[in-house]
DNA sequence: TTGACATATTCCTTATTAGGAATATATTTG
DNA sequence: CAAATATATTCCTAATAAGGAATATGTCAA
């Protein structure tokens, strides 16, 4: 089996740097057209509009055709999820946790001898 | 050509729902064994350990080696560098983007004319 | 030392993916 | 309509990845 992540998944779309390139270029809210992010990549139009294709699909973009050109265009709010989920460590970094050690140290022991003791695992307190 | 994403490379790290889930086991700082980690997953033991070697290759966890056991522990600040990249977007959901629309609209459609115009796209100001 | 246990690694199969080349499909313009 | 342009899609190849089974390695305990 592979790669267990949906492809509409937001995480895996931001996983490739040539992905978070794209999301780069239209940074600045603005419509881009295929032909404009090519010239500021260096991977060839298929590879452009396919990795355009993934983003549309996780919703990261999104495209209107204006006439000969399909205008695409960030979707910042579906960045949401990545923030809200890494947004929860931010506080680890920002607070020294080295006091914590210790004492996770302790408490990973006491688990430990529980399983030894073939007893199931209890709900941390 | 695959995935040109190093497998050092966070955003790749968190890209796999199951090692998503081996870091939020592991998110209340505590020191976990392999052991305890596959007792609350549903993927063998095996699995469990490749993903702890993908986690730890990229620095989202450190090990140690204590008796018998390997105790890992999540290393959030390994997770600063994806919160930095996302914050950027923040503002835009946290905002009204509404108003940036037509004016980005515009320019795009100036770019455009230029480009038909076979002239280089110029900087934005 | 022997046996039990914890973890990592190897092997295998299946599935996905990146990107280029070639091509198809619109759309605009003359 | 024909030519040019913009974009997507198909086909191909090489690489990567996930997970299970089996196995290797290390550590503890009797």
């Amino acid at each position: 089996m592979t790669r267990t992540a949906h492809p509409t998944d937001v995480f895996n779309a931001i996983a490739e740097p040539r992905r978070r390139e794209v999301i780069t270029v239209l940074s600045d809210g603005q419509e881009y057209a295929v032909n404009e992010i090519v010239l500021r990549m260096k991977v060839g139009q298929p590879a452009v509009s396919k990795h355009l294709g993934a983003l549309r699909k996780a919703g990261v973009v999104t495209v209107v055709k204006r006439g000969q050109h399909r205008m695409y265009r960030l979707n910042p709010a579906s960045l949401k999820s990545v923030y809200d989920w890494v947004k929860v460590y931010e506080w680890y970094w920002t607070h020294q946790l080295g006091q914590i050690k210790e004492r996770a140290e302790r408490k990973a022991l006491e688990r430990l001898i529980r399983l030894d003791d073939g007893s199931k695992p209890t709900k941390e307190e």
